[in-house]
DNA sequence: CTTTGGCACTCGAACAGACCGAGTGCCAGT
DNA sequence: ACTGGCACTCGGTCTGTTCGAGTGCCAAAG
């Protein structure tokens, strides 16, 4: 269903039920089909490439591809176009993406630095991503599961009103407001606590030791201390509360001009926090590309889309995820090759944060 | 240029150069276009409306409306359809907006109700305006200048990093992190010096108090202290800071099928936050809400868009502007009411919270 | 067995002309 | 001042025709 491209071999294996002609004759028509957005016929397609065949051999080699359903034709006499199963067969037979130039690295070296809190840096790299792949851009928080906690900080803002604030290795704040009877001297107490059982470690870990802490409390905080350590184990519980950023809208009007029918779902979906999650939920892997090519996608209103997807982090640890939405019909190797490009820089940014 | 509705008087007095039947015309024109979304002509008119006259008599009314510039047919022989100029009176000459349905405020309450902190309320207000209006809803996060600081919190994330976070009455949180040498204890001192000295106050306030409590700092905290009233000082006069959420993008739809024509300006307004807080920037007034139709907009993105926006806060004080941008033939009426309902509610909800 | 040139066929896109009817402007009559 | 009547305009729709890109198939050639 998905494919890690890293993972691929290179095109020269064989075996299949498809020769190499055949799949060279399926490459120049995914290509020709989009840079064109027009079906292509076999006279164009040996004239642009050089395929040292005639136009009756390619039309041969057209019919076996579309009897095995790498390709179709719209209507009677007409070009073919490339099938979903056509562009996965595709983006299966790329060789390795190439790097990005260094007009490029740099180039998103610029966009990002100046960045000054998480909030920005995301909403910098969605920018960037839809820029760079004309797509549209969609960018996940970094999960709090595979964050630590930097900091906890308990606020009174009256005598029966706290606020409690988490927050994590990846620069996440999050807060909330507690209705509790307290003293100052109770609250600085409880700070001292709190953060000693949970700063450093891993946000499963921390809840798990927050949770444990209840019981140990000194009777003086009992009470305070309870519901502060609910809210916590709330806000550490609760990774749904992830959210993503979406950029590059005015990119679907490469949809083309069936508005109604094509984009209205897909703007439908892009306002769906809960579908982007889980989109992306599924492409985590750090430095490899998931490609979902139209009906492969498990979203009814996307599957006339592809995602580009990749997660995002150190090496060892993928933090969350961020992609690219786009028409079946794009530019895969390039798209491919950029998306992997952000979200390595991304990761590398955020870790030096 | 707008119109503050609630400052207007009824439709009843005269004098003008457009007479009492006229205007009905006009009106009647008005909401027959926008329900049907095609040029209105004189026979229709009398027999959905009923006026007291003849077509023949109608027809006089719309050449002289169309003389004056109210209303245009798109071409010899078809209908009538509104000018901005039409809409523009059509709005002016508005009763008072009839308030929501007991069923529409209790929707209200409930979608807002169960927020969760500031980001949160947004985003659900931004939807609920969305739904509500049908339209594309964008609101305007509560201005620092508006609000007090509630709390400054410096956090130690190494012996030589400073976590600086300033949280206001509205919600908002900003951080920074800063390079900085210091001990434990200088930075609870810094703590307690610097929420001595903001918490409470405005943050045009706070930004002055500050500022002259550097040269007052004992001289431990002389070097750390100095920094971090810095940042304080940049987080407090970034005003434009200021950030919008959009919400109900697929309401574009509306706008008719010449997508790339229509649509794709729209979009790339919407992305720019400069753009949108600009736009919203001159519509604070709480409790009225402006208008600014068609070619009124000063973006040429947003020519062919209507703006209907309101500012919210407490009857005092403005925080922010809320609003939805539409095409210009929409329903002004009850999408100016919902407006102002949201506007009102939301105020109230965050005053509270 | 694979490749090629030739040929008849299909079908959508583009164009042109005819028709229809909603809507107008004007004018004479009440 | 309003109304009914009338000639006129002009965009939308429908129909028929043409044009050409593209196909599938077949028989001949390598």
């Amino acid at each position: 269903m998905t494919t890690e491209v890293e993972a691929t071999e290179g095109p020269d294996r064989e075996g299949e039920d498809v020769d190499e002609r055949k799949l060279q004759v399926l490459r120049a028509i995914v290509t020709d089909y989009v840079s064109s957005q027009e079906p292509v016929g076999s006279k164009a397609l040996v004239e642009r490439h050089n395929l040292g065949v005639s136009p009756a051999t390619v039309r041969n080699d057209m019919a076996a591809l579309e009897e095995e359903g790498y390709i179709t034709q719209p209507h009677t006499s007409a070009g073919r176009i490339p099938t979903d199963k056509g562009y996965r067969l595709f983006v299966d037979r790329l060789g390795s993406l190439k790097p990005l130039s260094a007009a490029e690295q740099r180039a998103i070296h610029a966009f990002l630095s100046g960045a000054v809190d998480l909030d920005d840096i995301l909403f910098r790299t969605v920018r960037l991503l839809a820029q760079v792949t004309q797509q549209v851009a969609i960018v996940q928080y970094p999960t709090l599961s595979s964050a630590t906690v930097r900091h906890i900080e308990v606020v009174s803002l009256s005598s029966h009103r706290v606020l409690v604030i988490l927050i994590t290795s990846t620069g996440r704040i999050e807060q909330r407001v507690l209705e509790t009877e307290h003293t100052a001297d109770e609250l600085s107490q409880l700070r001292a606590v709190l953060n000693a059982a949970a700063v450093g470690q891993l946000s499963s870990l921390a809840a798990a030791r927050l949770a444990s802490l209840v019981s140990e409390l000194p009777t003086a905080l009992a009470a305070v201390g309870q519901a502060s350590i609910a809210t916590l184990l709330d806000m550490l519980g609760d990774d749904t509360a992830s959210r993503v950023v979406v950029g590059g809208m005015p990119n679907l009007t490469r949809f083309g001009d069936e508005f109604e029918t094509n984009v209205r779902p897909v703007l439908e979906a892009l306002e769906e926090q809960v579908v982007l999650l889980k989109l992306l939920g599924e492409a985590t892997s750090t430095d490899s590309v998931t490609v979902r090519i139209g009906r492969e996608n498990p979203y009814e209103e996307l599957q006339a889309t592809s995602l580009v997807a990749s997660g995002y982090g150190t090496a060892l640890d993928s933090w969350a995820t961020l992609g690219i939405v786009g028409p079946t019909r794009m530019d895969y190797p390039s798209t491919m090759a950029s998306v992997r490009a952000v979200a390595r820089y991304v990761g590398r940014f955020l870790a030096e944060g």
